[in-house]
DNA sequence: AACGCATAAGTAAGAC
DNA sequence: GTCTTACTTATGCGTT
């Protein structure tokens, strides 16, 4: 057998560089679930202090859904931009 | 009415505290949905170099699924132990 | 008005129709919802038996966890034998 | 050592009857994994058929929170009749 | 541009 | 009764 097959087949340099790959999607999730524990964290002081968390959600959600909004209003004036230009 | 009321009938410094959770709520998730672009990059940048992007996505969650395996392998047997402790 | 519209704005047959799927939908879930309580039942019972349950679920969610390793396993042996295919 | 540890510290009866819960949670399982299989298919049917499912998941949920009404209302009533009973 | 997939949010149940 | 954990639904993303 040629050099191609060490692992599994694949030649050892795309080998390592697949590695690299998986291993920057890793520490990225890594860095993720890190800020959505603290997102749950936030949640929970705001519960401690006595607020119902169901009615932040809801508040967020309501703000991000506006925003949404907003981002299809700017898409529509690009739109109209291109148009014009 | 009294000044209770002025904003949907919770007073305004309970307003005020709620306001300071949602916005932080809203930086943490600006926080986590760049992340999760950058993991996106991560596979075009991988799709670019050549890589089925598949595969490493079942690299990925083939190595979470390991690790997790392990973590719950050791709390079965710490669930044992707590049974004869 | 024409025809359509006697059912908010789209005609009976397609009304009939649409109603024919959400009963399916819902025959369905009723049953799903009642092995979900068969299984709840399930853990109940071991409780009642002196049984902790947190093993079994521990024990069922590692079987589950074993098999779906496995198929991720021979989803990635087959994603390889596409490459070189 | 006796005959408790034959299979992890556990006497075979016992590991037996576990066994037993774990395989029965296991087959429940399953059937109703294949229900909320069919379920998709209904749904991928209607689709198919020109329908937007996000349109009869609504409806569903919709009627389903109805009927939540109507559990509601009945179980005040059971609790007035504990009242004037 | 539509489909299926994967993650994420929200909801509900069970443990302490 | 509170709290955590598990499940279910829903949305959004990548792919064909």
């Amino acid at each position: 057998m040629s050099e191609v097959g060490h692992n599994s087949g694949i030649n050892s340099e795309t080998a390592a560089r697949l590695k690299q790959y998986v291993e920057r999607v890793e520490r990225l999730t890594e860095e993720k679930d890190g800020i959505a524990e603290d997102i749950r964290d936030v949640y929970s002081e705001a519960k401690s202090a006595g607020f119902n968390t169901k009615i932040i959600r809801k508040q967020v959600a309501r703000r991000k859904m506006d925003a949404q909004k907003r981002i299809e209003e700017d898409e529509l004036l690009e739109l109209y931009e291109g148009v014009f230009a």
